[in-house]
DNA sequence: CGCCATTCAATTGTGCGCAACTTAATTGTG
DNA sequence: CACAATTAAGTTGCGCACAATTGAATGGCG
């Protein structure tokens, strides 16, 4: 509300620069942490977060796999899915079994009690697309948009490294 | 509340929902993440956090805050903000002082150091704008359905959750 | 004035995300 | 075959987010 509009961007100042980068920044925060907070809200009845939800929507898709391509799904490495994938494990919703092929790959699998669960879970996506108070239409122009930032991104973060690796060609 | 029909949904089963949900919270979360890393690499100039850069952006605009406040602009509360205070204290950037008008609260000042660092993080935004490919416009549509959909999702989280105190008029 | 409810910060405990490192298995090359 | 390089998980350490609790200060009310 302060000064005003800019058309484009001209020669926009840098206090102003400023400030928008707060909304922006703060804006995709905040949507962030508000859909957590839905999710974690709806999936409290699941007894899961929101980052196994994702996990499991992943293996429900997919039925087994090893972690690595669990994180390649999910763009999460060993770090953040080890003791994730331990905890689904103590719930007794999944498996983790060392490959008999390759010793140094660990393979997910879905419990009876994991595949079981997929049928609570589908009313989940209702109940959130409710709260969003989005149609489906809108949902997947802002997922579109919300990828397009995603790739720029990623892309921008590679050029933007110091050490700046340029060999990136991910299988 | 269950049958209702929603917006923009015909008659889409629930398998499709389930697919949908995965990509658009997937999206969400991945463009998230994707930001935070863009920030993380450019922020490590000014020896900043994202989360740290999003509380020196309030104490710029503001000049100086109790921690309440500071919270209530970023939508964080004392759990988050104590450690995450006591580190930009240790940086030298800010003073944390009991008022001596009202001890419970904590007053957050800018020292000379954290007020001058404003100048270098000057160039942060027209860095991360140019990250992400979009003009000032877009972004700023962008941000719009962002709040929109925060907007929507707090409001569903109060309604949504389990206790449901009716006596929810916080603050 | 005395007491109780409220408010603000801080603390504790759990889980996620990521960088850096470790360990073990596999692959490639001579 | 032997040995270096690579790959997959796991581990450690740090910081953020949030729920729940604690403790101190304040305000309201009889």
């Amino acid at each position: 509300m302060a000064g005003a509009s800019y058309p484009g961007t001209m020669d926009t100042p840098d206090d102003d620069w400023l400030r928008l980068d707060q909304q922006i920044c703060f804006s995709l925060h905040a949507a962030s942490r508000a859909f957590n907070g839905v999710y974690r809200v709806i999936l409290k009845d699941l007894g899961l977060t929101y980052p196994q939800y994702l996990v499991m929507l992943v293996l429900w898709e997919h039925g087994e796999l090893p972690v690595k391509k669990l994180g390649e799904h999910l763009r999460l490495d060993s770090g953040t899915l080890s003791p994730l994938l331990k905890r689904l494990e103590a719930a007794g919703l999944v498996t983790r079994e060392r490959s008999a092929r390759d010793e140094r790959s660990v393979q997910v699998r879905l419990t009876e009690e994991g595949t079981e669960l997929r049928r609570r879970a589908l009313q989940v996506p209702r109940r959130i697309a409710a709260s969003t108070g989005f149609g489906a239409a809108e949902i997947r122009a802002l997922r579109a948009r919300l990828d397009d930032l995603t790739t720029a991104l990623d892309a921008a973060a590679l050029s933007e490294t110091p050490g700046g690796s340029p060999a990136d060609a991910r299988s």
